[in-house]
DNA sequence: CGACTCCTTGAAGCGGCTCAAACATGGTGG
DNA sequence: CCACCATGTTTGAGCCGCTTCAAGGAGTCG
């Protein structure tokens, strides 16, 4: 068993397609630039034209927008798995920021490598043409629960989406897992204030639903989480068309 | 000249990429099967699999997402040269629904001959592409607008990005343009209730910036309300890859 | 130890919501 | 032809969810 057979992004994928050892061998080849990058040093800046993608392979990352009046809005998070950067390699300039909140370790994909993997293993090319199309249902969901859902059914929304990406690459379960997000974070990213995230995550404790502390969430009624947050997670569970 | 080089879809890609008379043609074939869907009845409903996009060529459709508490979220509105449900037809079954607004002329792809088409003319394939990844910048955008912006920027970013939108197709210019959205329409899809809707809109026409009524926005001051809805069109400009 | 980051809580204000009602328009059927 | 209804717009009144401002506490790092 080859090292990349466990990295999160194979993980991630495998849970939707039985890849070949080939496809194996070419997600290895992927994997061959690793780079560390530090907390808080941005990756890509909005509006720079940038000529590699990563696929994240340790830590969390989040991309966002800056607005001219200096707040910020999360679009979306990355875990390890996700990739970063992919459309704005293969299509136009990125239009938003990457941020690290960890130290993290990525590997570096060039645009020519991706597109020769893509033609040898078309197979592979669509399972992540999935993957991007996963975390463009993400988006959409992300925008419902800004535009439709109070704070409390916000936050419960997002917290079971994150446990089901992160338990789907092996770092947490339905009981809870780590997670190095602050409140300002979580404000940026549900379009609230860091004070009211913080009421907000002390309601969902005292109703013994959610803790969220020191790093870590506890979900202590997944039931009435999911009933709260009105969270159907069959935008992230459908089946991709390799399956079928 | 045939008739389908004045269709909103060659006219929206010939801004940013030179259509060459093969892919033209290859155009024109996927126009072949029009359709006629009316007003109010949904195209797609949400979690249906669904087998075929469509190119509209007449009308407009919104993307929505219901809620279980039965508000909903419109997405995105499609106009004139826009593709519906290519996203669905290519990977998954379709996590939204989709409602045409008035009455609408359309064209039907299905996925063989789409398929066929990007195989034959990748130039093509990577021009569609372009397009679905200018979509997912617009929802991105959406977002942030919800998030970040209050009614009345939210409102002066939309209402500019339409005009952007149309203006490509040529359904409309700097000055104004066509809009058969109800306040109710509005509503869905900045997140607001219909009653500030109004009153919101009451506000931009009362301060000149732009009046919406009898189904036509009229916009009497483009620079105030640029900088009232922050809205920088960079997103919707950005050169495609292949001009580079 | 001081400086910084992050969490926590209180108080007050406001942006946008809900409820309610009136009006205008166009289509429909008796 | 008019009575009626459905759809959309407009406006008022009151309220609540969330924001802003303010300040204290707790942990961590140089």
């Amino acid at each position: 068993m080859t090292p990349v057979k466990n990295s999160p992004l194979v993980r991630k994928l495998s849970a939707f397609v039985a890849l070949s050892e080939a496809e194996l061998a070419v997600l290895d080849h992927l994997h061959q630039r690793r780079r560390t990058f530090l907390a808080g040093r941005d990756l890509v800046h909005q509006g720079q034209s940038e000529q590699a993608a990563y696929i994240l392979s340790a830590g969390w990352v989040c991309s966002y927008k800056l607005q001219p009046d200096g707040t910020r809005q999360i679009v979306d998070f990355q875990i390890p798995g996700d990739f970063l950067g992919l459309r704005s390699v293969l299509l136009r300039t990125s239009d938003h920021s990457f941020e690290p909140l960890t130290d993290i370790q990525a590997a570096e994909v060039l645009k020519g490598d991706l597109l020769d993997a893509f033609t040898h293993t078309p197979r592979l090319a669509m399972a992540v043409l999935w993957a991007a199309s996963r975390d463009e249902a993400m988006v959409v969901e992300h925008l419902v629960g800004i535009g439709r859902r109070n704070a409390e059914a916000r936050m419960a929304h997002f917290l079971l989406e994150l446990a089901s990406r992160l338990a789907l690459v092996g770092m947490g379960s339905r009981e809870g897992y780590d997670c190095p997000l602050t409140q300002y974070h979580l404000a940026d990213a549900l379009g609230l204030s860091a004070v009211h995230v913080n009421r907000v995550l002390r309601q969902l404790r005292e109703n013994g639903l959610v803790t969220f502390r020191d790093g870590h969430v506890s979900i202590h009624d997944h039931e009435g989480l999911i009933k709260l947050g009105e969270f159907d997670p069959a935008y992230l569970d459908q089946d991709g068309p390799l399956v079928r």
